[in-house]
DNA sequence: CAAGGCTGA
């Protein structure tokens, strides 16, 4: 079918503009009934412009020469189209009620996918082969099949069949799938096994994970006895986990000849995970999907928050119906990006059709999320603005054009400073395609790069940098210690992380006393290791016991361990949500307890969603935190700590947390400003801090951030001879010696205590 | 007086 407009080459301003206007002249129109209509539209259209024009001009962005009108275009090269693969797909038949009728179907559609012509070629691979890397396209069918063609070919009676995912509701979904393909209850044979969630029985021989949870249960299972073949699905995104588990399952195939790996990678860097596991044969499987065009811009934007919003009117105006989706980098962004979207398209009424314009990101409460997956109505278009969320995590149907501006928040963590920011940096090749990939689900897509088809060539990296390059790597560490794995410089990651980042991991975990000076785990270190946690809020657990107060503690460590996503603070009623959150921190308790408040005064309305709305408290992290703490307060039992309370000794309960975060002190300067007491920088609190104004003379953090400023997140008044009671072999006395005050006694002289 | 992308146990 012949499209209205193609954004090709040589096109210039005028026929865009001329296809705009053609729009109008659809019979099917809404204004079909007006002999008028389309002189009328053409005027609105003209003055709706001038309107806009001049709006624009009490906006607040910087480029204001810009000209906020439509005829304003980028110009788009079409550089490449990323071919399809066999586009038919099959007919939904809804009218299926006989269960056996169902069976038989879901057999039928098994035979429709690519993967299904390799079946018997695959099964002779894994027999010859112990490792094979599978490299799947989107729609290949690998992940719901191959578990299945193994269970077919007899591994099943030898063992488990295990297959990881990076995200929760993927281990779910997929297993629910499989379940019913096989025709079984969900649970057992099939199942899958998830953090707070183990669907799973004893028959089960199919068993779908997140990549996290196999690395628990390395902990219990070694040499994973229990399984025949262990499949790394979405090897390609090269998570925390997966990255530890490669090192794992390379090493125990040695001694394990039965134990069969697949390692299934999307993309085209097979020949690194070849390499890496013993030129291991790489068996390629085409996928299911439609073709994606690739426009460029002609040359490069300056400004890619306005040329995202050029392109998305552009697009609106003279491409044919489907939904669009724009990736951003952020909240903030998106916000703004969804303001100017209103504005420009107000008071053009029926003139342009509908836009509905669609926030997404992770930290949006729920019920707004559910936005995004209502159906666009007849005429109007959708246009989704997310983050990076939509790049893996969730799929959206309707989605026929991709904008990538391509750039994208990444996490990165200086092991000198043990400092943490989050920077705005340009995706890689391999996001830029997963990215386009999102245009051609449901149909032939296509993807405006606002970027040049040079930059894309010469400036972007081939990968993203793997997590475990560029974070703090104390977890990491004690998981491999307790595993046994003791020589770490040595051990064979694929990317290795920096040694500089290893040895502060070591450091911490000597300091924390985790492990011994000849670098063995110690007591303290086996008991940190049973909880899923960050190993300074372990040991504040283990801690808790000495100071008669783990029922706060684990609380307090449940709500740290969900990180900065607990108040909710809209734009509109930023000082309401502030208020709100005063509430918690009567006494100037500090951050820290101020979350034990916000936790027992949740728990005392019976865990009432209303209750989070009064306080600008988001629902979400409060059930998450619920589910750590009772996971906690089970695992409590299996290191043998009571749980005992005593809320009303809060220095107890902040000796327990400084026993965790004595690395982390910092102490007032005469400018006002803190100054870290170990590796000495200036630091500052965070002014989202109960104790932002009050400013103690010592404090303890939880994290350092660094954004416009180095911020100390979640600090709490300390007093510095805890620090060389508590941390002897860290602190000396010299160390916190009030120099330039006056010796006073004992408990005085200090801000609020 | 800030401004937090996304996962996972």
């Amino acid at each position: 079918m012949p499209e209205a407009y193609d954004m090709g080459e040589n096109v210039n301003q005028e026929k865009r503009f001329s296809v705009a206007i053609q729009r109008y002249k659809d019979p099917e129109a809404k204004d079909k009934m007006n002999p008028f209509a389309e002189q009328e539209a053409w005027e609105e259209h003209q003055i709706g412009k001038s309107k806009l024009q001049f709006g624009s001009k009490d906006r607040k962005r910087s480029s204001d020469d810009y000209q906020y009108v439509f005829e304003d275009s980028i110009d788009f090269v079409k550089s490449s189209v990323i071919e399809g693969t066999q586009p038919e797909y099959n007919s939904d038949q809804e009218d299926i009620d006989a269960k056996d009728i169902l069976k038989r179907e879901l057999q039928d559609e098994r035979k429709t996918l690519p993967i299904y012509k390799f079946r018997d070629e695959l099964l002779k691979a894994v027999e010859e082969y112990q490792v094979i890397v599978i490299v799947g396209e989107t729609g290949s069918g690998k992940t719901t099949q191959i578990p299945q063609y193994l269970h077919e070919a007899g591994y099943t009676a030898k063992g488990k069949v295990a297959c990881t995912q990076p995200r929760r509701v993927a281990a779910m979904s997929v297993s629910a799938r499989v379940s019913q393909e096989m025709g079984v209850k969900l649970g057992h044979e099939v199942g899958y096994s998830i953090r707070f969630e183990d669907c799973t029985s004893e028959k089960t021989i199919i068993k779908y994970m997140t990549d996290g949870m196999l690395l628990r249960e390395f902990l219990g299972e070694p040499d994973l006895a229990s399984y025949s073949v262990v499949m790394v699905d979405e090897a390609h995104e090269r998570t925390l986990s997966t990255d530890i588990l490669f090192g794992l399952v390379k090493d125990i195939s040695r001694f394990r000849p039965d134990l069969k790996l697949l390692i299934s990678s999307a993309t085209l860097d097979a020949e690194k995970f070849s390499d890496y596991f013993d030129s291991a044969p790489i068996f390629k499987i085409p996928g299911r999907r439609y073709p994606v065009e690739i426009h460029y811009t002609k040359a490069p934007e300056a400004d890619y928050i306005d040329a995202a919003i050029v392109t998305v009117l552009q697009i609106h105006v003279t491409q044919p119906p489907g939904d669009i989706l724009v990736f951003l980098t952020g909240q903030e962004e998106i916000e703004t990006v969804d303001e100017i979207l209103k504005h420009r398209t107000r008071g053009l009424g029926t003139k342009i059709s509908e836009l509905i314009i669609c926030p997404i990101y992770a930290n949006l409460p729920t019920e707004l999320q559910a936005k995004i997956f209502e159906p666009t109505p007849e005429g109007a278009r959708k246009v989704v603005l997310a983050t990076n969320i939509a790049e893996t995590s969730l799929t959206i149907d309707g989605i026929k054009y991709v904008i990538d501006p391509g750039f994208c928040k990444i996490k990165s963590y200086n092991p000198r400073t043990g400092m943490e920011s989050l920077l705005i940096n340009p995706i890689s090749k391999a996001s830029a395609n997963q990215r386009a990939g999102r245009s051609g689900r449901t149909g032939p897509g296509k993807c405006f790069r606002l970027y040049t088809s040079y930059n894309y060539m010469h400036d972007l990296e081939d990968n993203t940098v793997p997590e475990i390059q560029r974070t703090n790597l104390a977890n990491v560490v004690l998981t491999l210690k307790s595993l046994g794995i003791h020589d770490l410089v040595n051990f064979d990651f694929m990317d290795p992380p920096p040694s500089e980042a290893l040895l502060k991991a070591l450091e911490q975990l000597f300091a924390l006393s985790a492990l011994n000076s000849r670098g063995e785990l110690t007591k303290t270190g086996r008991r940190m290791a049973e909880f899923p946690l960050d190993p300074m809020l372990s040991k504040m657990i283990v801690a808790s016991e000495k100071y008669k107060c783990s029922d706060e503690v684990i609380s307090i460590a449940s709500m740290l361990s969900i990180g900065n996503s607990i108040f909710y603070r809209p734009k509109d009623k930023q000082v309401h949500a502030d208020n709100a959150r005063l509430n918690f921190h009567t006494g100037n308790v500090g951050d820290h307890i101020a979350l034990l408040n916000v936790y027992s005064s949740w728990k005392e309305t019976d865990y009432s969603t209303q209750w989070c709305y009064e306080n600008y408290i988001q629902v979400r992290s409060m059930k998450r935190a619920r589910d750590i703490r009772d996971q906690l307060e089970g695992l409590m039992e299996r290191v043998e700590i009571e749980i005992c309370s005593n809320a009303s000794d809060l220095d107890a309960i902040k000796k327990a947390i400084t026993s965790g975060f004595f690395h982390h002190s910092a102490r007032l300067q005469r400018d006002g400003t803190y100054k870290t007491v170990k590796n000495p920088q200036t630091v500052h609190i965070h002014p989202s801090s109960g104790l932002a104004e009050i400013r103690p003379r010592w404090v303890v953090y939880h994290e350092l951030v660094l954004t416009t400023k180095e911020f100390m997140r979640q600090v709490t008044e300390l007093k510095p001879e805890w620090l060389v009671e508590i941390a002897p072999h860290y602190y000396q006395l010299k160390d916190v010696d009030d120099s330039g005050t006056k010796k006073l006694p004992k408990g005085q002289g200090r801000a609020a205590l």
